[in-house]
DNA sequence: GTTAATGCAAAACATTTGCATGATA
DNA sequence: TATCATGCAAATGTTTTGCATTAAC
């Protein structure tokens, strides 16, 4: 289970899996495919934990960065997004469709970047470990209000 | 020239060359290559230009992104870079580099992604106009470095 | 003379930090 | 009991806005 994983990785840093970072990993576990906002995070665990401060889910995603299992980034919107690492090979391949009309976001997979790196380091000399690809646009639905 | 092109524009949509805005544009042509942040343009322009405000540097530079003639974009350190468009095919193409540890960032061009955006509306109806991608790392000096 | 653009200061916003308190191994 | 984690409020840093004034067409 993806929890005790988490709990396991946690303990071998000698963190704690605490009743308020727990539910923000339940948070993240159950809204995985939603880009949540940190605000919207906190929102969601509030629920879960009422008594819980914006800042420990500010400081409680930073630390499931830091330890790989937490993903950040953002769409210039002013604000990052956070999305759980559910693991596996996939997810060096999973990238965002933004609609810039309604803000809808997507995923999409592909692997084709791997040329373009192998490319980078024998051209450049650059190192490649990460990546971020972000396709922008109009979204399926907006596309059909828009042509009508 | 580049910035008669942009006058052009501008006047199209009625807007107007100021001295402060034609400070902004020759520090974001003389810094095509440099990824300058909001702050670092107002300090450039201030040579140019001293009695600009901070306030009218980001006026400016979201003018020139709503018409297209700067992109902005952000590496996740709380602070958004401005990079001039100098037009012609290949801007579609070109990415950056960054490096993790120096904070270098380099550019790289590759038309590969025709072929996945090809593929994306494709599948999934989303109609892509625009993209980012960014490859993070280790530039080749900071491999250098690590490796004595 | 209209309209757009500016400078300044204040506000807004997301995020981080200090610090005393509380919980966990 | 030593250490990690929390909540709150204050601080930070970037970006935006209000408004009276100025400049451009």
């Amino acid at each position: 289970m993806l929890k005790d994983r988490v709990k396991a990785k946690l303990e071998e840093e000698s963190y704690r899996l605490t009743p308020q970072r727990s539910a923000v990993l339940d948070v993240l576990i159950a809204n995985a495919d939603d880009h949540l906002s940190a605000e919207e995070i906190y929102m969601h665990t509030k629920k879960l934990h009422s008594e819980i401060g914006l800042a420990t889910v500010y400081r409680n995603l930073e630390l499931l960065e830091k330890l790989g299992i937490v993903h950040r980034f953002d769409y210039g919107d002013g604000q990052s997004r956070y999305e759980i690492k559910l693991g596996g090979e996939e997810e060096h391949y999973h990238h965002h469709l933004i609609c810039k009309q309604c803000g809808y976001i997507g995923e999409f997979h592909s692997d084709l970047l791997e040329a373009i790196e192998q490319r980078i380091e024998e051209e450049s000399g650059f190192q490649v470990t990460d990546h971020c690809l972000r396709f922008f646009g109009l979204c399926a639905q907006c596309r059909k209000k828009s042509s009508t």
